[in-house]
DNA sequence: AACCGCGATGTAAACGATTACACCCGCGGA
DNA sequence: TCCGCGGGTGTAATCGTTTACATCGCGGTT
């Protein structure tokens, strides 16, 4: 089974099976064929460590993500994986906790494991992949606040997406406008909780009222009596992410209380799921499997690309997503999306990317 | 940064290096210290190719898995990776297509990068994993069928849930139920339609109405107009998976056709999201994260265990969640999932097993 | 006829760890 | 005094590749 047997089976020496196999430098047809077929025979596979050893160089990216629910994980790790695979690189996942040991203890096994990292790590920063990486590590981050070190990182315009959601509320009519929020430490949350902020002061000059949050289901659904005890009553509820506002919708389908007619529910991520509840909700579209694709992308760029050192940050735009759990706009049509056929096309076309 | 130049820094050789490295072998606690400290100077960590290639072990789990949607995939790679780092293994992640050269190319290349195999694969025999695994390789199958080969499986109990969900349907009055199926050649669909079928044929008696899917959202959203034409119309809807459900769900609303008054609706799988929808949705409840942590400890039995070779097969139980998507049974409370505390108390009690 | 160049191949030195084995040393018992 | 023992340490083989370098024909130039 090592490449040893299938030189001594193809009469040859080791140096000729692994230019064949590598497709590598000069090699007779003649022999290159018999060695194939003797691989071929022999079922015989290289040794990645074996091969690692010597190359320097894996052919894998470590993807570390905080211990994370629900479609938005599934759907990053899509984006990564597809765009890993088509280059012919294989993906190291693992989940984190906030735990400062085990994070050292888990950059550190990535030695010698992955050529590259890429980690959605909200909370953490970048310190920890400093000491604990060798210097000049290739990492991405995702969403991250980097603070120092010369990683690079790929983000969303959370700010851009809450603030023209908040304006869009504002324009329906809406005066008072809850807001929950996301997990505290969280970057994009307080990007968000800053843009609903920023338009809420700006356009309308109501006070913002602010519900704290962690981005999960759970968070959302409990939130709900909070929210319906406040006097004056909200006439609008804006979810920092869709889970809280699935939540939320759930709870006031509970309670009789109806959306969008009595209640206004917007959330953020577009997650697919979305347009699937009931109303389909109205939110902000994040590019999540392009998010993914675009850091590997970035990446495999640092890896192998020698030439065009591109900046090292990037935002990825945000999109106004109005389907009918806030109301449909006075002038209809237009601003919204279209569903049956056009559902799902828009579907493929975010996929495709 | 090598284990050599961790060795010269502290003045003594490799291999009391490794040992302390290692915590293997005696050394003398004053030499001990030295290294740590030099150790975590230089912040040496072992170069896992290196040592991976000598000891032939990767601490690492290939997982395995069709280009997979939504939150199903989520739940089985949480499971896995929280089963997985509690013994201090990585994963390798990869999805794959169904093209066979690349499933070919994707499991050759598992040598010497992982030390077995989970692999979700319904709709691949185990024959491409004989052909190009070592023999003897360890692999562990999720809810696939195994034609041939040791490999050891775990899978869901498919069959009594379709059952169990059906004569439901049927102790509710329901007549007429249109099973939208899961794609073809998947065994876990094929299951639930036999077991669909059989509730069927001898609770009673009436004709089974089956149409085409392949468990997307998409699917079941598209199935709704054909299903609301059929005469006599259906009183109840049973989707393979839940998302289907949803899919379906959300067709029917657009339509003004409501759920469960005016047709009942039932999934398969209990996806975290299922108990969120509007209204909460009947379904059959598989442990999706105690699945992939089962297969998980499965294999890592294989690996480490030299113990209790256990039987090859496993087959987790399905339980009926009752929620309101269907109506209630007339006897009400009992049967039915407690809402507010108990919803997530629920949930808890199933992520920790 | 000598030589150069080059295609095809082999030899052997890495890569960075682990670990069997040898060695040294000090100490207690005979 | 000598021996045996065992804790502490070093030396070197080993894992399975890749690849620089050497070698060897052989055909074409000069």
């Amino acid at each position: 089974m090592t490449i040893k047997e299938v030189a001594r089976e193809a009469g040859v020496s080791v140096a000729t099976v692994s230019r064949v196999v590598n497709e590598k430098g000069p090699v007779r047809e003649a022999t290159r064929r018999r060695i194939l077929q003797v691989v071929e025979k022999l079922r015989y596979a290289p040794h990645g460590a074996a091969r690692s050893l010597i190359t320097r160089k894996t052919r894998t990216l470590g993807v570390l993500l905080p211990d994370l629910f629900g479609e938005f994980f599934s759907e990053v790790i899509r984006g990564i994986d597809v765009a890993a695979r088509a280059r012919g690189y294989h993906l190291l996942v693992s989940g984190y906790h906030e735990d400062r040991a085990e994070t050292q203890e888990l950059l550190r096994a990535m030695r010698g494991r992955v050529d590259g990292l890429i980690a959605l790590s909200p909370e953490l920063d970048a310190q920890a992949f400093e000491e604990n990486l060798p210097a000049g590590f290739p990492v991405v981050f995702l969403n991250g606040l980097v603070r120092k070190g010369g990683y690079s990182s790929i983000r969303v315009d959370n700010y851009g997406g809450a603030f023209a959601m908040t304006r869009h509320l504002i324009g329906l009519g809406h005066r008072r406008i809850v807001f929950v929020a996301g997990p505290e430490g969280n970057h994009d949350a307080s990007e968000r909780q800053r843009g609903y902020r920023d338009a809420l002061r700006r356009q309308g000059g109501s006070r913002a009222l602010e519900i704290p949050g962690d981005f999960r289901e759970e968070t959302g659904y409990r939130a709900a009596p909070q929210i319906l005890r406040a006097r004056p009553s909200p006439t609008a509820v804006f979810a920092a992410n869709d889970a809280m506002a699935i939540g939320l919708l759930c709870a006031f389908r509970e309670r009789q209380v109806r959306v969008p007619e009595d209640v206004a529910l917007a959330g953020f991520d577009d997650i697919p799921i979305a347009r699937f509840i009931t109303p389909p909700l109205t939110t902000v579209r994040v590019p999540i499997a392009t998010l993914g694709s675009r850091a590997t992308a970035r990446l495999l760029q640092a890896l192998e690309g020698a030439g065009g050192r591109s900046r090292p940050e990037e935002t990825l735009a945000t999109t106004l997503v109005v389907r009918s759990s806030c109301g449909s706009p006075s002038g209809a049509g237009e601003d919204m999306e279209e569903i049956d056929e056009r559902r799902f096309a828009i579907v493929r076309k975010e996929d495709s990317r």
